[in-house]
DNA sequence: GAGTGGTCTAGACCACGAC
DNA sequence: TCGTGGTCTAGACCACTCG
């Protein structure tokens, strides 16, 4: 007899757990049920139930009512930060996401939500270099992978910047805000010569998991990025949600 | 009365997740016990207890036996990632980690728990450019802080560079090994000209959790990084193991 | 010792999906 | 229609912590 100082419940979960992690049962592949575990293991469903409970919450398995609870599949769409990346696809016109996408097979798309004057919240005022609560615009985006959302992008823009332009419009931007804010013409004329990312890691909370459809047991990341100009000023901060099952982070940092 | 669509240990999950996300129950704070969960909402412990659950799988609430479940706290130290900094930290003879933890007024430190010749795995044999299995020294350390682990790091060398030299000795190289790199007497010679980091963010595996002391629903970064040369070998591989609730991360990226 | 969470049993009803 | 998972009840025993 194995020695059972796990629980029952613990000892399922282990074994279908190597079966997913040795390849035994690939991506998609359908888990025994729940009452066939109850039968195999000699307990009750509850306990097979809660067994594949511990699956869910690890993100190794996917379920809903009336299916077959399955393995996950594994993350797609690597999200590249450079700053030659950056450069090269200001100059092709293209936004990041867009680009990455793409290079990846897959369909792009993303949506504006709301543009909007509103109180700036605390995160993003100190990096902005406004008083929490001052006014900013708020673009809300919403970025698609073959017609799915998969991430929530909001930038925040300085009032006395950009009132009045293209940013308080709720319209696609050609070449993205950072076009604009790079344009010789524009409201910045500056170029940006440095992105601050901060990634903060946690579980989503129950709204975020509704907007992204993000199946139990994936972490979200929540980036904050700033922009800075030649000048030093901050011109603009992204917040965006990220669920990571769908994408991997990569950063190349240079060193003088 | 609410409109009760949302199951009834949802509903108990909703209103303390409400208590904790507007600070009303502090990090650290008590939560109502099971039981008196039980007689508020008039239901069972199980259901009481599976709304509890739903919250430590959120990450918001960790428990163990005997003790209260309590309001989880907050992350701690920030992992600063930019060229000019690795720059200055070598000529500081610092490692990155140690500089940031004590610049955030906490103790690091590390212990070096195996150095051995292994056959590289593969995510390391990619970008190490060595072939999958061919042998490498791996040296495996743990980093503290305030005594408690914290980060698994393995670095992985290409044998070729680095047998007969103190990559291979289970001891501290001071300044760590990219000051061997550097050191125009060491085995390598060249200036490292550049980092590329992977992250994956995915919930930890029970040896993960293990090892490092992480509480249910806190995800984990696993950061593969490597270190490039002027002449463009890459001469250093690390794959860590981060615990999200502990660390948030930074890049600066300069754009040209 | 009293109170806490960890785990289990043995049922039940329901919503949903596949056939 | 039948099998699936989603959820619940009403108990129970245990290990642990705290005062």
């Amino acid at each position: 007899m194995p020695h059972d100082k796990r629980p029952p419940y613990q000892r399922i979960a282990d074994e279908l757990r190597s079966s997913i992690l040795t390849g035994e049962l690939a991506p998609g592949a359908k888990l025994p049920s729940e009452n066939s575990l109850k039968v195999r293991y000699g307990t009750t469903r509850t306990t097979a139930a809660k067994a594949v409970a511990v699956l869910k919450a690890e993100g190794l398995v996917v379920s809903s009512q009336g299916k077959s609870a399955t393995v996950r599949p594994r993350p797609t769409v690597q999200l590249l930060t450079t700053g030659p990346n950056f450069r090269r696809r200001r100059a092709e016109g293209v936004s990041n996401f867009n680009a990455e996408v793409e290079a990846q097979g897959l369909k792009p798309d993303q949506r504006i939500l709301k543009v909007e004057t509103v109180p700036c919240p605390p995160e993003v005022a100190d990096r902005l270099g406004v008083g929490e609560g001052d006014p900013v615009i708020a673009r809300r985006r919403v970025f698609l992978l073959d017609g799915e959302p998969t991430q929530l992008v909001d930038g925040y823009y300085p009032v006395d910047l950009f009132q009045g332009t293209a940013v308080e419009r709720i319209r696609r931007i050609p070449g993205g805000v950072s076009a604009l804010i790079e344009d010789p013409e524009g409201p910045v004329r500056e170029r940006i010569v440095q992105f601050v990312e901060d990634l903060e890691i946690r579980m989503p909370l129950p709204v975020e998991t509704e907007a992204l459809g993000i199946p139990q047991g994936v972490p979200l990341a929540r980036v904050l990025r700033m922009a800075r100009t030649r000048s030093g000023r901050v011109v603009e901060v992204l917040d965006s949600r990220v669920p990571c099952d769908r994408h991997v982070f990569r950063y190349v940092i240079d060193t003088p």
